[in-house]
RNA sequence: CGCGGGGUGGAGCAGCCCGGUAGCUCGUCGGGCUCAUAACCCGAAGGUCGCAGGUUCAAAUCCUGCCCCCGCAACCA
């Protein structure tokens, strides 16, 4: 099997990371990248934070720091995020702040350069005199001179979907500094996409990709593929490589130096190759293959500019997918309407913020995890967070785990009874069925990305474990038939077992403390068992001492208003 | 005719690619059990699968047309 390189979308360090951020892509990757390790893979899990670009000069000056305090901040906030959400990264670094950054994107970009892959273009833009800067689209508002609707950004008029520009946006003003926005003229490094169509179109064919990511491309490749400029008029990031005069005062887009990071913070992590392992070694390996997991608003960039980028560079190998999610709304109990997470509008739960008041991280990814927005937008109720936990965690798995616990210790003392393997009855015989093929379904499952659809399983093969006791009773059978008791309650712990080992990628921290509660000299932390899951199938043996039952998931009040 | 996503019992979703008894969770009602976190188990009520045509022995599933909702992502990240 191919060792594995899984990133997740670097994120944007001018802020703090909310619900959506996990969701989108944090969690299925860690959730994959666990699942990966404990069958057995050699994996390698990189981030970091994305520091350059006109938003973090702009909050930079808004919070009174240079743009590198700003990106610092942020990515230590984001990064204690991560940590307490039990986020597995091998490394979280920073376009900024890791050494190996700067060279290896001014590298990249010159090996296009050398190639001729780059056009030189004088275009119009829009700049603001009193800040004396160029205006990205989003920064710059006016009339649009189609319709004639007002307060139009400078992209794409929201009322008649035309694209805008400077000579169709009228009555143009700078978000900046709100002054009359003026138009200059500038040089720019341009990537024509189109001289790619054909590689991207053959990478299309055999890379993983959602079917509504399929049907989003498909669409852009119809239309054609168009020229980007990648460089930009900024005093913040990696400066462009050339000598030439107007190479001067301009810096590599974000977006071309951002997914670069995924390949210097991997060489930050191991070298170039002087010790031994080199991050050559997995980008530029038959023996290695990459996976990147993203959200919707990054599918362009991953899909298109990325694919291209190292088609023209030519040393790297193409990703073998690109794990994309859809964005996660937000729905408050006292709100009639979902809506989008907005930092400026207070519509976000933060990560930060969960964590202080002493949430849960594990019910935390369990609630994301049912709610992945996988094929689709979903929304984030936070009582539904608490429904979710009692219902399922508590209820279901949680009591499931204490009956089982509870009963054998009151009768059979501390520690798992002897189980008579040869006479199982046909209930016996259904139960063990179910629970050696779980494992399978499960793998299934998450080797096609269906997270919500494989933690589904598990919760179902929970609700089986109950159904199971009820049926065999062995309250009742306890007082005239042991050894069937004992049988009873030998299968529930087996299918605990199996149930936390199957959790390890989704619950980390539970799974642990279920392991520990049967089998604890072979639970180490965070739940990591010893073999992989496939061989798990007899355990817990008998004899093994048997903790204490413990309320692994606390019932959490449904406040009513 | 810009592009994409969605419309399935009260709520949230699965099923649609590869047509064949409409499934799951929550909620409601009734019953059972007493090992357990007032938990667990069983049963019931509740759906013209957005609308209209078509293909077929058979369509939530395939085809055509229409209606409604939500996004928009390639000079912001």
């Amino acid at each position: 099997m191919k060792k594995l390189l899984v990133t997740a979308a670097l994120p944007y360090s001018n802020g703090r990371l909310h619900v959506g951020h996990i969701a989108g892509c944090y969690l299925p990757a860690d959730i994959y990248v666990r699942y990966q390790r404990l069958i057995g893979r050699e994996v390698k899990f990189v981030c970091g934070s994305d520091d350059h670009g006109v938003a973090i000069v702009l909050t930079s000056e808004k919070e009174g720091r240079t743009p590198q305090e700003t990106a610092r901040h942020y990515h230590d906030l984001q990064e204690a995020d991560f940590r307490g959400l039990g986020i597995s990264f091998d490394t979280f670094s920073s376009t900024s702040q890791n050494p190996c950054h700067a060279p290896r994107s001014q590298d990249f970009f010159l090996r296009l350069h050398e190639q001729g892959f780059f056009e030189k273009h004088s275009s119009r833009q829009f700049y603001d005199e009193e800040r004396e800067m160029f205006l990205p689209d989003r920064f710059v508002t006016g009339t649009c001179s189609f319709c004639g609707a007002v307060d139009q950004n400078g992209d794409q008029c929201e009322n008649c979907g035309k694209v805008l520009d400077v000579d169709t946006l009228r009555d143009a003003v700078s978000v900046v500094s709100g002054e009359p926005a003026t138009v200059r003229e500038t040089v720019h490094w341009f990537l024509d996409l189109g001289r790619f169509e054909e590689k991207v179109e053959q990478w299309f064919q055999s890379a993983f990709l959602r079917d509504q990511t399929r049907a989003f491309l498909r669409g852009l490749l119809g239309s054609g593929l168009v020229k980007r400029s990648m460089t930009r008029d900024l005093s913040w990031g990696i400066p462009v490589p050339l000598k030439e005069k107007d190479a001067e005062g301009k810096v590599l887009y974000v977006w071309f130096d951002a997914p670069i990071g995924y390949i210097s913070n991997t060489e930050e992590l191991l070298g170039s190759g002087e010790a031994g392992e080199s991050f050559e070694q997995w980008w530029k390996s038959d023996d290695a293959e990459i996976l990147h997991f993203i959200g919707e608003d990054n599918t362009i960039f991953h899909c298109l500019i990325w694919i291209a980028m190292l088609s023209a560079e030519g040393s790297y190998q193409l990703p073998a997918g690109v794990v994309v999610n859809q964005f996660l709304n937000i729905q408050f109990q006292d709100e009639e309407e979902e809506q989008k997470i907005s930092k400026s509008r207070g519509t976000a739960v933060w990560i930060g913020d969960y964590l202080e008041e002493g949430g849960d991280p594990d019910v935390l990814r369990y609630y994301l995890t049912t709610i992945a927005p996988e094929k689709a937008r979903t929304v984030y109720k936070p009582e539904d967070l608490l429904q979710k936990n009692n219902a399922d965690l508590a209820n279901t798995l949680g009591n499931f785990v204490n009956r089982v616990v509870s009963f054998s210790r009151k009768y059979y003392g501390p520690e798992v009874p002897a189980c008579d393997d040869a006479s199982f009855d046909d209930i016996d015989q259904a139960f063990a069925a179910h629970r050696e093929r779980v494992g399978a379904a499960v793998s299934a499952k998450l080797d096609a990305h269906e997270y919500r659809a494989a933690l589904e399983e598990v919760m179902e093969f929970a609700r089986a474990g109950n159904r199971y006791i009820d049926e065999k009773a062995p309250w009742k059978t306890r007082k005239e038939d042991e050894a069937t008791t004992k049988r009873t309650l030998v299968l529930c712990m087996r299918a605990i077992h199996t149930i936390a080992v199957l959790l390890q990628p989704f619950l980390p921290q539970k799974s642990g403390e279920m392991l520990a509660l049967l089998w604890p000299e072979q639970a180490s932390g965070e739940g990591r068992v010893e073999k992989p899951w496939s061989e798990q199938l007899n355990a817990p043996p008998s004899g093994s001492p048997l903790g204490e039952p413990v309320i692994l998931f606390q019932k959490k009040e449904l406040n009513a208003e």
